[in-house]
DNA sequence: TGGGGTGACTAGAACGATCTAGATTCCCCA
DNA sequence: TGGGGAATCTAGATCGTTCTAGTCACCCCA
């Protein structure tokens, strides 16, 4: 239906209250300098109006947007989880959000471009996969800050988690349960699961256990297929990439007739909702997503607000022990 | 780092080009009316500057913004693979997406409103839980397009799945199986779950069967709640709200025993990712995603343009077969 | 030669807000 | 009485575009 009314105006309203425009716009966003009882003649107008700042002629004036461009790929449920949280950060900061997804069919450059057109004043980027001299292109037109990987340069910010601290703390957990055939199932290719391979073999050896890795990947499949060459291995222990890799393993070791965790002990990484379902119940690292998330807006509002943050925060994870570890089979 | 260097404008390529702002804008957006030297020689003043036009000034100025709000569950899959597919439609129709995602701390109406302020010319929500007369109001402002449920109202297009076509689609497909023993487990107040209970209903009534429904969700932990009940029904076959409803119902049989499909047949609704799963490979009603998705690009675009399309659109879904559904046990 | 037409280009006014600088009112106290 | 100063309000420029209504140069043909 749509009845094309076109939407009412600062004019509009500063014509119904019988004041000037200048004077709306005062009173509309809270600034000082408009007696309380015209404010209040002027609010009443607006809202009989139906009144509401049109945000781009606002945005165009002030350079101020006060909107923060943020992009996550779509089909991990970790980023989702950085979302949900960036908005309530950015919102108590007096921010807000424009999301640009990355999917298989739009790339993560061509959605940092449309947020930039939009106007956002700063980009929080979740796993960027861009090359590091792009992000710092980007970062010399804009406060630029890389959540969950960190290699990406002096000109970039970055928030992230201390992925080799992660590691350990699955690595010891396992050990302390006196798990000795440890084998960690990688990420391939994803962000970070170079980091997470590297770790895990320098823990596995200072702890002298020989540190044996298996190609994976970000996604259940991944895991699934990691099983078959997992089982030669026969090891006691999984340390999995990230959790729905760990539940690939787990649904490759049931189909071995393998027990979870009788015969072979999981561990996660993310600490998603799949971990915390409760047919599930995986021991995983936690990232802790809205920490992490209200870094992230912390250090980009840091930024557009002239205090010089620190470059690149590292939060320590921690983990979450639920029912897929157990003590190693006391007759290996 | 971020020096603050001013992003350039139309001004400065017409200065660097030695033409005016108006004929650079000409060039820009691809008007006619310029010789085709001068168009080269800005293109190329525009390229040295790294000039990207200012879509706030611009949509600001031309009444047209090419902008299409999408809303959507964040913690839904199904509606990422739809945004997914709406990016590519909007995209090949010259539209640009904004998007809000809707989280546990951030309501359907904030995320609207935002969209609204950021200047998008029409609405696309998908599966809305905003209330009828909500959803006309917003209609009153902009063409509103409702995806996955149409009880929205007139003033409201809608795009959706034909959930009584689906529902048949999966009971025909057990009924041919030989099963007689179906049970539903709903999705409770979710969006679509009356109509496919009630269409659960009348199809197995019409079949001379006896509907049995058990309350259920949209989750996994709601499938995996229900089967406490549902093993006192002694069903051969499930037909489930949707995929994740369907995984949880799986899980809850596995546990008690039960194998699929050789003792219970299991259909989901969605045909995700999750059902796609090589390990899954559960047998579910396709809405296909990208499909939905064009037609609701579509409407909108129609309704911008001035063509007045349908309404209500409705899409037949199809049945993918996988493995979780076998002929019924021959001695029940 | 001169009038009409066309193609290439430009000046200046929008769009709807913010912001600076100045105007007006009012109060207080010397 | 009158002037300083705070509080309140307003006019007008401005942000970076698009768009309308021109201007200007050039060519063609009667």
């Amino acid at each position: 239906m749509a009845e094309q009314h076109r939407r009412p105006t600062l004019m509009d309203v500063a014509a119904a209250a019988g004041v000037s425009r200048a004077l709306v716009s005062i009173v509309m966003r809270g600034a000082p300098g408009a007696s309380e009882s015209t404010r209040q003649k002027v609010l009443e107008a607006a809202e009989q109006l139906g009144y509401r700042p049109d945000s781009r002629a606002r945005l165009l004036r002030s350079s101020r947007t006060k909107l923060l461009g943020v992009s996550f790929s779509i089909s991990h449920p970790f980023h989702a989880e950085l979302v949900d949280a960036a908005y309530g950060g950015a919102e108590s900061r007096g921010y807000d959000i424009a999301l640009s997804a990355v999917t298989s069919g739009r790339s993560e450059a061509s959605g940092v471009q449309s947020l930039l057109d939009l106007g956002c004043e700063a980009l929080i980027l979740i796993s960027p996969t861009l090359k590091e001299d792009e992000l710092t292109g980007y970062a010399r037109r804009v406060p630029v800050v890389s959540l969950l990987r960190d290699d990406v340069g002096q000109a970039v910010d970055s928030v992230s988690s201390d992925d080799h601290a992660g590691i350990r703390l699955a690595v010891e957990h396992l050990a302390a349960l006196g798990h000795q055939k440890i084998v960690h199932v990688d990420g391939g290719t994803a962000v970070s699961a170079a980091p997470r391979r590297a770790e895990f073999n320098r823990e596995m050896e200072r702890r002298g256990l020989e540190p044996r890795v298996i190609p994976g990947g970000p996604y259940e499949e991944d895991g699934l297929r990691a099983c078959e060459l997992l089982r030669a291995e026969c090891p006691t222990a999984v340390v999995a990439f990230n959790d729905r890799t760990a539940l690939g393993v787990m649904e490759g070791l049931r189909a071995a007739g393998l027990r979870v965790p009788a015969d072979v002990s999981v561990v996660g990484y993310d600490d998603s909702q799949f971990a915390r379902l409760s047919y599930v119940q995986l021991t995983s690292v936690s990232q802790d997503a809205p920490l992490l998330a209200e870094a992230a807006v912390d250090v980009a509002v840091g930024r557009l607000e002239g205090e010089q943050p620190p470059s690149h925060v590292i939060r320590t994870p921690h983990l979450v022990v639920r029912t897929t570890t157990a003590p190693a089979a006391t007759n290996p």
